[in-house]
RNA sequence: GGGGCCGUCGUUCAGCCUGGUUUAGGACGCCAGAUUGUCAAUCUGGAGGUCGCGGGUUCAAAUCCCGUCGGCCCCGCCA
């Protein structure tokens, strides 16, 4: 083989002259019969190349054969392109190779889908044929960025004096969170791992062992169904910091965070990240995940709902439900059978109804409801409606009134166009509650995990109160996407027992699941905190990619399967026998 | 577990509602020939399809009905 001197994307005007050699793909062929050009591309770019019987008759000859994916090795002059023959859309336009010598390195198939961005492919064949569509210079980029982004992280951390230390895959299964992907045990017939879902407590016992600061890019699992940004395996930047307190995490993480938007991508992130607590965000925009890139809040109308002749609006607030309102401006003008469409969404949603008023060009009112409300004192509690607008209005318990709003809010800012789609607007969630009641399982369940600690002026509250406990805790939120998540742990074992009892875990069970935890809290554990990232979703922004699928180089589709290898698939009667397992598949 | 959209040459899409007028069509790709400045090259010609699969209705099914398989999106689920 004739080995490369340069890549496809690196000549230039100052390599003229010089005798080079690249190797590379085929990507197209033009024939103009006496003169061939070829496109030859690499991960780097693409350099034209020239065969032309003047330069030399075999090289001329030998590109007859090239086609579209051939991989091929050439020796050549670097030229300039003559006179307005230059590809300003090329980063190599200015110049091309004049072939001398071609060697054939292999041949290659017509592929199912040719190789550009643009190409219009479906899915399903991208992941079958994954190694051509990772030759995609899209796909190389996002990989791409993908590297760089773990590069600078790992580079930052590294310098904060973070070690890199890697936890099992093979773990033992927990009670609560996501369904676990199980792996038997041929040793221990009958018993099996889990693959972990987070390296939550390996990396709160590496505290105990005084590792100080621990981070890793940790493959986690989650056997839960697929979404457009969910894989069952995907990754986290995951940390924890020993003496920290949610300052130090918050303030550190969000300088990591500039520092790779800036390097990596060019984007510049405020300085600090703004914070909201969990009540702000809720209550202002009904989502503990709040877009900023558009307004559009939620406003607080119980007062005047109350005092209000509307049968809707006082009882709800009678029954200590509340009533608020998302004021849609202009939206004075949407038809009557689109907000009707926007009720029933509404209702899907849990919704009982969905009120609206439309404020006339006078200020008078524009609704069937209209005769029950009074206009004066509906624009005193709303006063950023004005005429011309419209209000839409949720009467309910908070939990539905706050769900239904933010959805439908976000559903309008996008229907709307109200999104700046250039804008990043990174955001702390605080003061997350530590527990919520399940009305289904009828009992406390941890907001966050059962390991974040409470708010230490919120302690004596923990039995008397528990749902008015706060938790050190914090997600930090960028465009509307949950990014990443942490706490400041529980490090005392008391108060992890009390938190488990709360929880229904009894003294059994938490010694059977977390017992190595426990114990280890009682050999002098530091105050530890930490938090992890989803590098996908990151990478996925930050790339502007369509799906998470385009930032994993092999994903899965959405019934968990790679079409590339099949996987997953049946397995031979003898593997099972050596795991003792036999297979008795029911519905 | 539930809802929606989709499945037609290698690829992508039309045809389906209103069954026969289709020898299932276009574009890209592929093959052959022509072509000395293209870069989505161009021109001429050509090959290429069990209309996802199975069953039913009918004189007749890509087209109507039922089932099934596969892909994507969403709800539930994802501490």
């Amino acid at each position: 083989m004739i080995a490369r001197t340069h890549q496809c994307g690196e000549l230039s005007r100052s390599h003229v002259g010089q005798t080079v050699t690249l190797n590379g793909w085929v990507q197209g062929r033009r024939d103009h019969g006496n003169v061939i050009f070829i496109d030859l591309r690499d991960r780097q770019g693409i350099t034209q190349i020239v065969f032309n019987p003047e330069i030399s008759a075999s090289a001329h000859q030998g590109a007859h054969i090239l086609r579209s994916e051939f991989v091929a090795a050439v020796t050549g002059t670097v030229a300039l392109r003559p006179e307005g023959s230059a590809n300003p859309d090329l980063a190599t336009g200015e110049i091309e190779v004049l072939v001398k010598d071609v060697e054939v390195l292999n041949e290659a198939k017509t592929p199912p889908f040719v190789i550009e961005d643009e190409a219009e492919v479906t899915e399903a064949l991208r992941l079958k044929h994954r190694y051509l569509d990772l030759r995609r210079p899209k796909m190389q980029k996002l990989l791409t960025l993908r590297h760089e982004v773990t590069q600078k992280v790992r580079s930052y951390l590294n310098g904060q004096g973070f070690l890199e230390v890697e936890t099992p895959m093979l773990t033992k299964s927990t009670p609560e969170g996501a369904r676990d992907y199980l792996v038997p045990s041929r040793v221990n017939p009958g018993s099996f791992y889990a693959l972990p879902q987070s390296p939550q407590l390996f990396k709160q016992i590496l505290m105990v062992s005084g590792m100080d600061r621990y981070y890793q890019i940790a493959r986690c699992f989650r056997d839960e169904d697929l979404r457009n940004d969910r894989q069952p395996e995907f990754t986290q930047i995951d940390l924890e910091m020993s003496f920290v307190d949610r300052d130090q995490v918050m303030g550190s993480m969000e300088q990591m965070l500039r520092l790779v938007f800036r390097e990596a991508a060019g984007i510049a992130l405020p300085a600090p990240f703004p914070r909201m607590t969990y009540v702000e965000a809720m209550g202002g925009y009904g989502s503990d995940k709040p877009d900023l890139r558009f307004g559009m809040p939620l406003l607080d109308m119980s007062g005047f709902a109350a005092t209000s002749e509307f049968k809707v609006f006082k009882d709800a607030v009678a029954k200590g439900g509340i009533v608020k309102a998302l004021i849609v401006k202009g939206g004075a003008t949407m038809p009557r059978s689109r907000i009707d469409a926007l009720g029933e969404t509404a209702k899907g949603w849990g919704a009982k109804g969905l009120a609206w008023v439309k404020v006339a060009q006078g200020g008078q009112l524009e609704s069937v409801i209209a005769k029950f409300l009074d206009g004066k004192q509906l624009l005193a509690s709303a006063p950023d409606a004005k005429p011309g607008d419209l209000l839409l209005f949720g009467a309910d318990k908070p939990k539905i009134v706050h769900d239904v709003l933010g959805r439908l809010r976000l559903l309008l800012g996008d229907e709307l166009n109200l999104v700046d789609r250039q804008a990043w607007k990174p955001l702390w969630i605080v003061d997350f509650p530590l527990l919520e009641y399940d009305e289904e399982g009828k009992r406390y369940v941890a907001l966050h995990h059962p390991f974040t600690s409470p708010m230490d002026e919120d302690l004596l509250r923990l039995e008397t109160d528990p749902l008015s406990v706060r938790a050190k805790a914090y997600d930090l939120v960028l465009n509307g996407n949950e990014l990443g998540g942490g706490s400041i742990r529980i490090h005392r074992r008391d108060v992890q027992s009390k938190v488990f009892d709360l929880l229904g875990i009894g003294k059994e069970e938490a010694a059977a699941k977390f017992g190595f935890l426990l114990e280890a809290l009682e050999y002098g554990a530091p105050p530890h905190g930490g938090i992890a990232f989803g590098l996908d979703r990151l990478i996925m922004l930050l790339g502007r990619a369509d799906s998470i699928r385009d930032v994993i180089a092999f994903p899965k589709t959405q019934r968990a399967q790679c079409p590339m290898t099949d996987a997953p698939s049946p397995v031979a009667q003898d593997q099972l026998k050596d795991l003792k397992i036999k297979l008795d598949l029911v519905d």
